[in-house]
Parts: structure tokens; sequence; C-alpha cells
DNA sequence: CTGTTAGCGCATTCAA
DNA sequence: TTGAATGCGCTAACAG
């Protein structure tokens, strides 16, 4: 007896098992259900899309083997037909960083909502991981790449590998770090701003000497988070001072970096720290050197992380809204994907900044 | 002119741009090079394998051909072709936790190290989300999966989709929230030891009364630790007592919940969290309270994530080597995945605790 | 030494 | 209403 009219016998609502017993499901195709019913494959294709060409009686008892066995078609054989994957590449430096955590979790909302899925790559901040990464994402395993470029790649500028992706017609967006000379759609923070807006926000609650922890240049977002305090101070007219820039070099302990400050002649009343590692580790050594946190001197962090909440006292920083940011990064990775006409208009999304304040800058005193 | 000949002309190391102009490159594919040479596809395919069967001559010109145009086989094709996509799948709960950050780090580390990459998922600790990836996954697009339960699975103990997959013949490795009843490969932490290492370790340094603040009992890990927490008590002859058992709520206010431990009649002198958070929120509420760390009370976590060093004080805590779990992992699935003999073991591993001491538990008095 | 054929699983156009 | 043929890109067994 043919299995379907053994379907019949069966109780819809009958447990797995007693199809699957304990061995091996092999995987079930239409040449294996179109063999069952003595159809072509063609056939039984099209009676699972509903296809009007197929008669009802026909279509029904297809449709019920296949819903029994729980067929769903091949997604490599999908792939391979329709020449796309439904499936975005992402790659960032570090999975480790809370902030790209968050960006990864907007990507993945926005993606799966859109009925596609996501492939995470790591490039260690490395040039070459990076490349190896963007070879592989870009040989048919994925429709388009949202990226943040590796530091590497920022310090030797090489961007070939990203002109080849483009070349190659593959839909790019970079995101956070990006690149100015290469043509694509990007989402940024408004990094300047932010650095802006938090210089400014210590030198309303009274600062009169503020210090920046930032990253050497060629870190782009430190460079420009330097630009935003640069500018706030000359906005209000106060002077800018080279010793009370730190450029942190990560290859050396940072405490001991940032404990300079604090043997200054004059010392800072505030500081603003161009992330929430090196304003925590600030928090501990003001701590350590006995000021008192915010009466003495006030700390300002950037990106609103795990470690902010829980420092004491709680780190006010700006908040950078990585979810956001990959949220629209895959809105428009996808409408790139996605879109039919010839003109395609690349486009920069700049994601504003937020101050949110807590415990570790002296209160606005409203008069 | 052939393209062909055309290569002789052009310098090997050759912008190329030359040959990418500004159009868009399409993919060089077996079948473009067969024409261009006027073979067959299989000799082109034979040619760039370094087949013995090709001549010399025709070889050299069309891997020189292949090369120039960076040829390389569509990942597509081969999937189909050979069953396989040399991907390895996870299904994490939250990709926001820094533990699970760390151990895709590991499993990327020994995936990629052996040719293999990876697909991440979120479940969100949601069944359904945790049942639509596995289809995703287990429909061809991976070779294996590594999974940590989603909460909301534990709670409810509905295994089918586990079951379903190992019965489809997909390698499945369970790490940190396994399953007892699932046959697979498993790789966890040894969370009672790590308990009871915690709480002895409190014990040691002469805390008296010892709180624990732990997860609902349907969350494996939590009621593990708490199973140490007991264990450790009982061998020191010390008394258990309810009303040092706080079983967090996260739907509710955490401190609020933590705080009624300071208003006890007899309140603790230590307290061991099952993890970072809950320790550091206890730090925070007991400096609120007034209570001097570790000189009053002492308190210790469990993994050692981000936040674990930035509190003040430091958190001393229970490392839990999410790093070397990811990569023990990935050994055990790729073994499964490769392995081509009848009858496969499938492993237990665990993986032992330490202990990481910083400022928030007193010094241990070694007499 | 080179080509033909078949097949991986599916969708689609065209023919019957 | 159904089926055959074609192709996605690649490999491998088999023929010549």
């Amino acid at each position: 007896m043919p299995l379907y009219q053994l379907i019949a016998k069966i109780d819809n609502n009958s447990d797995d098992e007693r199809i699957n017993g304990d061995h091996m499901k092999q995987k079930i195709t239409l040449k294996k259900i179109a063999k069952e019913f003595d159809v072509s494959i063609s056939t039984v294709s099209k009676a699972l899309k509903d296809s009007h060409e197929i008669s009802e009686e026909l279509k029904e008892k297809i449709q019920a083997f296949a819903k029994f066995y729980h067929y769903k078609p091949n997604s490599l054989a999908l792939n391979l037909r329709n020449q796309k994957t439904k499936t975005i590449g992402i790659i960032i430096p570090q999975i480790i960083h809370h902030f790209f955590t968050t960006v990864i979790s907007g990507i993945e909302y926005v993606a799966n909502k859109n009925g596609y899925n996501v492939m995470i790559c790591m490039s260690m901040d490395s040039y070459e991981k990076e490349v190896l990464n963007m070879d592989m994402l870009a040989n048919g395993v994925v429709d388009g790449i949202i990226v943040s470029v590796a530091k590497e790649t920022e310090e030797k500028k090489d961007y070939a590998h990203f002109k080849g992706l483009i070349n190659n017609g593959i839909p790019l967006v970079l995101f956070d770090r990006v690149i100015d000379e290469i043509k694509c759609n990007k989402v940024l923070t408004n990094d300047v701003d932010g650095g802006y807006l938090a210089t400014k926000h210590l030198i309303n609650i009274g600062c009169k000497r503020i210090a920046i922890l930032t990253t050497p240049d060629f870190v782009t977002v430190g460079k420009l988070r330097l630009e935003g305090y640069k500018n706030a101070l000359g906005n209000s007219n106060m002077d800018f001072d080279e010793e009370l820039v730190i450029q942190i070099n990560e290859e050396h302990d940072i405490t001991d970096q940032i404990k300079q400050l604090f043997s200054l002649k004059n010392p800072p009343d505030g500081v603003f720290a161009v992330n929430e590692i090196y304003a925590a580790i600030a928090i501990k050594t003001a701590n350590k050197n006995g000021l008192k946190i915010p009466d003495d001197i006030s700390i300002l962090g950037f990106t609103d992380g795990l470690i902010s909440q829980y420092t004491t006292p709680s780190l006010s920083t700006v908040a950078q809204h990585g979810y956001h940011i990959g949220q629209k990064s895959t809105e428009l990775l996808l409408n790139e994907i996605e879109f039919q006409d010839t003109e395609y208009q690349y486009q920069t999304k700049i994601i504003e900044t937020d101050l949110i304040i807590r415990e570790s800058t002296k209160k606005l005193n409203i008069p």
C-alpha cells in the first residue's frame, strides 16, 4: 500500500515518532514525493505551490503527504536556483564589545522580520581576517554585507576589498567605523556632536579644566569625538590644553596613563572619556587617588554599555543607540538588495547621541 | 583576440581596475572559462584541480586565466553538490550576555581554524524562536549545531525539536544550559562545584551567615549553583537558612529584592550571587545601605564578565572559562561531523571553574 | 588527454 | 491537467 494511503489511516495528531521511529529520518524531497505518487517532480512542485495548473484532488493528496512529512524545500537548492540566500553577512571587529552586540541585535531583529538570516564574522580588528571573511561572504554566501571596519584596515588605509565587493555588485553598508572614499550606504554615530555634547555638559556643570581620554588618531571615532571636545571648548572660550589630552595606548597599562592627569600642577576637574572602559578605569583611578566623584572631579563616558550602570558612582555617559544603528543599517541594506530600478541612491544616516546623566557628574544647577 | 591571449600582454602586477573597470564584474564561472578556451567544463574543472589528466600546456593557460580573474568555485554550487556547507550553527539565548560572546569567540576560533564558518542565531530565550532557528539551520544550512537552551524551553520542557534534529542525523552539541534526556555531546560548567567553591571561600574568610542570590529553580544553572552552596554549608556544619536564599524574579526590581537581606534581624555577612549582574547590584545596594565591602560584608559573583573588574570594589568571582567552553564544544561538534565509522560515542565534558579573588571579599588569613 | 553524462534539489518554460 | 526539458555551478564516473 503506498504511503500516501497510509496517511489517511493515521490520526492527524499522531505522534511523529510513529513515522520517524528511532531511525534516522532521511530528508524528504520533491523527487521522493513524486515517486510516491508516480507523478513528475514538476507536478509535485506545482502542487505544493497550490498552482491552478494541478487538479484539486491531486493537490490535496500531495499537500497532505508533504505536510505530514514536514516537507521543506532544501535551502541549498533554492539558493543555487535563485542565486540568493536570504542571508546577510556582518563583519565586526570584536563581538565581546557590548556596543557591537547591541548593533547585532538590531540587525537580527530587522533581518528576521524580513525573512533574512544573519551570518556573523569577526575580523578581530585584523586586516587579513577582514579580507578573508569578506571573500568568503562575497562568494555567494550572502545577499549583502554590513561592516564596521577593522582598526588595522583603518590604519593601513587599504580598501581594495571593499571596492572589489562593490564592483561585484554586492550591497554593502558600513556602520560606525566607515570609510569616506567608499561609495555605499552608511550609518554612523554623530561622534563630533557626541563629543561636543559631553564636553559642553561638563562645562555647564562648572568644570574649568576638562581632560579627554581618547584613542590614537587613526581610530576615526576617537578623532571625531576629540573634535567635538575641541569645538565645545572653543565655543565656550576655554583654552585647549595639550596637556589634558591623553591618547591611550592600549598596549601599555591604561591606569598609569590616566594617573598622569592627577599629578599635573593644574589637574583637571572634569574628564571626558571616549569610551566606557577608559571612563570606568578613570573612575577607579580617581577613587584610588582619593578624589571624590563628582565633587572633586566629574567623569563622563561614551557608549551606554553594560559597565556604566555598575560602576560606583554609576557613570554618566553618551548613549550611542547601537540597536537603532543596527536596525537602520539593515533597512538600508535590504532596500538595496531588493531594489529593482536602475538608479540607486546611496544614503548616509547619522544617528544622534543622547546624554545619560547618572552619578559621576555634578548636578546641573539651574539658577 | 580571445581574452586569454590578452592576459599575456598585461603585466601580472597590473591594477585590477583595468579589468574591472567601473563596471560591475560578473562572476566568473567554469562555464565562462570553458567557452573562452573552447573546451568542456569538466576539462576546466580538472585543469584547475591540477589533474594529471590534462596537458601541462592547457593547465597553465587555464590556471593563469582563472587566477587572473580571481576565479573561486561558487559556494552555493559546492554546498548543493557536497551536501554540506562547512558552516556550523549556533543558537544562544542572548548575544548581549558577555559570557555567550566569549563562548562564541571560542567557537569561531576553532571553527575557522578547521575551515568552517559560523552562523549565529539568537533565541532571545524564547521557545518559539529557538524552534524556528533550529528548523532553518537544520534545512541544509549548516553541518552541525551548537546550542545553549532558551529559558522558556527549559521551563516548558518541550524538547521535540532537539529530538527531531538528532533523528535527522544532524550533529548537535549542547553547552552550559543542557538537557539531560537528550543524547548528544555536551559541554558544561561544573556549576555545583563552582557554587561550592564560592561558598567555601566565603566560609574560609570567616563569613558566618552567607546569603545566596539565585534564579528561579527552572534555570538549571541557578539550581546547580544553589546545590553547591548547600553542599558547602553542610560540609562546614553550617545551617541552611531559607531566609538567606533570594530567588530573584527579574520581572520585578532587583535592588528591592536584595535590600530585604539587609533588614533581616540577623543579616548576612557574606553574599554569593550566581551571576555577575546580581553581584554588581548587590555591591551597589550594600554600598547604599552604608555597609563597607568587604569589611562588613563580602560579596562574591559568578562569571568573569566585563563588569567585575570595574565595580567598586572590584568583584571577586568564579571564572567560567567561556572561551574554553566554546572551543571544546566546537571540537566535539567537528569530530562528530567528520566522524566516519559506525559507532560514535557521545561525550560530556565538564569545564572546571576557578576562583578569582579581587576586592569584594575579605583577605584569607593564613595563620 | 579531453569530453559526455549524470546528479545534487528545485522552479519554470514550453510542449503535449 | 500533466510532464519533459533546461539551468543554477560544480564534480566525478565513465567513454572515447
